[in-house]
DNA sequence: AGGCCCAATGTTAGCGCTAACATTGGCACC
DNA sequence: GGTGCCAATGTTAGCGCTAACATTGGGCCT
């Protein structure tokens, strides 16, 4: 609980420190009335630039700082944008944060964050609620997992809301940004067609999360439209704990020529278990990732991965969401992926 | 004067969506005045069971939230704190960012964030005076970069403010909170000289970061306090791309037997390098990294490294800023890191 | 019974700002 | 030279909430 019945006494705020300019003040001081600064502030058009500077003057003496909140409390806007995200540092959340916070603070709106430690509907749930009672003027929410999009249902209506999903929400009314996965997963998977693969086995993410659910669908229709016969997919989860499990299974039991891990870390557990066991990549068998985090570039051998451009779709996003405070037409072309090819694919063996 | 009947025209604010209840809607609602409201929802001790209850029930029914503005308004407290951190993201400071939103969330504070694109004092000064604009009640600075902690110092006094940094800070008046970089750096240093190495190199980080600077004073004090003599010190950034170079280099001229490198980056490129020059790691060179990031267990070979809690240091970041915006005491004892010893260090050669 | 206390509630006065309306005074126009 | 207009400014009324003070009505003492 943050509030405790203490004996409070002062008139609360920051204990010692005095009470901050107010318009008022500045007015006083510039000789003018309050709403005078306040045009000043707002750029209103007709101010004389005499009395404006006296006004700036003014305020730059006082070191006056405009209250934002009685200014919410008037105009009804809290100039503030809720973002939730992941509550582990997984490098896409991350990086889509900062870029979304970095076109946030350009067009002049506060991103207050809030992590999600578990993906329930409860949760998610809280979270929001947290937001709406910040009077946020929009959720953005960097969790592109089921149950999270399916929580937010109830909240389409109440504040305008984009989410990153990989296709399929839009029945549910939220509105989506994404990467297209299933064109990376394409892009991927073709690659190693294009080696010469016979088929690609898929090392999937799990399947809550609905970029690890488009991957699937991108290797599986790739690989069928190009004629090739079904690959294997084997479940994962996005650790290399498991795909280096994963790894040493295959290699016990004689890997294929060609993986297609639903992201980097997976790619780098089976990269090591391959080499522990004296798999050859690429000679024997082929990796291709997804997401080129920080370092796959340095992995043995360097990674061929599928790379998300997380700033552009940290962006998109922020300008889905103003365009949906300002209930126009939205644009939900997704981000394209591009393919990296590194060392760790090469031509099918044989 | 009686309270205005709703006839007025609606003031800008969000289009469409119509004005929200207010307090004074539900006491209406539950036959209470405003002010019964106000105490139900600030737990006041003096409300009957019963009027609770029906106040309670009037906000369900209306689905009634507190308007921030108005009570930030008036109690001078916003119940915001800003957390400043780097545009970039690395493992470290997004782990802290996580940690510090849910141990704020807890204690009932809003958590706005602000990116630093670059460490500049303008950048730094624009992001402190966009938190202050919000009327945040503390900020804390994930970044430990030396500039960014001198770019600080104005706002000392200005607005409490806690600020990841390893060492030196007193001085300025800045409140500081770190995981003991110099311990870490003795930790990894100390394993090597155990490992019968005569001396450890060290690949540091770029020296306008704090964490990197108390790295290499940690390193050299170990080998100086051990008798070992001074190691060489290579310059890098926080890159895999340097670690390589810088690899590649020592393969060339014939590798010392132990490197610490500064962060698990460098590390990663480190191993690159000596793999493909055929320099066997542990055998000839052992490696040492610094963060734990995810996936150093299964770099090739696994990552010796010295861990650090970022969970533990975005929570005490916390407690801290808490305890500075309560005047009281405060804790800087720093959060202390621990060795994972794994398959990249071993017995010097010989 | 009279008085007193205190728990439970109501009433009033702003917090600092913006929106709407009111008031100036200068100047173009006929 | 009056009329009207408009740019520039002032005045007023809240936004929704909390703090401080005011008002009730029992229970309980003497």
């Amino acid at each position: 609980m943050p509030l405790s019945s203490g004996s409070s006494v002062a008139p609360a705020g920051a204990p010692g420190r005095p009470r901050p300019p107010a318009m008022s003040d500045v007015a006083a001081r510039a000789g003018v009335s309050h709403q005078t600064v306040s045009r000043v502030l707002n750029d209103h058009p007709s101010v004389r630039p005499e009395t404006r500077d006296r006004v700036l003057a003014a305020i730059a003496e006082l070191g006056y700082r405009r209250n934002t909140a009685a200014r919410a409390l008037v105009t009804r806007r809290s100039g503030m944008i809720g973002v939730m995200t992941t509550g582990s540092p997984y490098f896409g959340p991350a990086s889509t944060l900062i870029a979304v916070e970095e076109a946030a603070r350009e067009y002049g709106y506060f991103v207050s964050v809030a992590t999600l430690a578990v993906f329930d509907h409860e949760s998610v749930s809280r979270a929001v609620e947290h937001f709406l009672s910040q009077a946020v003027e929009g959720v953005i929410v960097i969790a592109p997992h089921a149950e999270v999009r399916d929580a937010l249902a109830p909240y389409v209506g109440e504040v305008p809301l984009v989410t990153i999903a990989a296709g399929f929400a839009e029945g549910l009314g939220v509105h989506t940004m994404s990467v297209d996965q299933e064109l990376g997963a394409r892009l991927a998977t073709r690659h190693l067609l294009d080696l010469g693969h016979r088929t690609v086995t898929h090392l999937a993410g799990p399947q809550d999360w609905l970029d690890a659910r488009a991957r699937v669908e991108g290797w599986r229709a790739e690989l069928s439209e190009a004629g090739a016969p079904p690959g294997e997919l084997i479940q994962g989860d996005w650790n290399a704990d498991c795909g280096y499990e994963v790894g040493q299974e295959l290699a016990r039991r004689g890997a294929p020529t060609a993986v297609f891990a639903a992201n980097d870390q997976l790619a780098l557990g089976l990269l090591r278990a391959f080499h522990e066991d004296g798999v050859a990549v690429p000679a024997e068998v082929s990796v291709v990732g997804f997401d080129d985090i920080m370092g796959s570039a340095h992995f043995i051998p360097p990674l061929t991965t599928v790379r998300q451009d997380f700033t552009a779709l940290g962006r998109r996003c922020l300008e889905m969401l103003r365009s949906a405070m300002a209930s126009e037409e939205l644009d939900h072309t997704p981000v394209v992926p591009t393919l990296v090819i590194r060392a760790s694919s090469g031509p099918a063996p044989g």
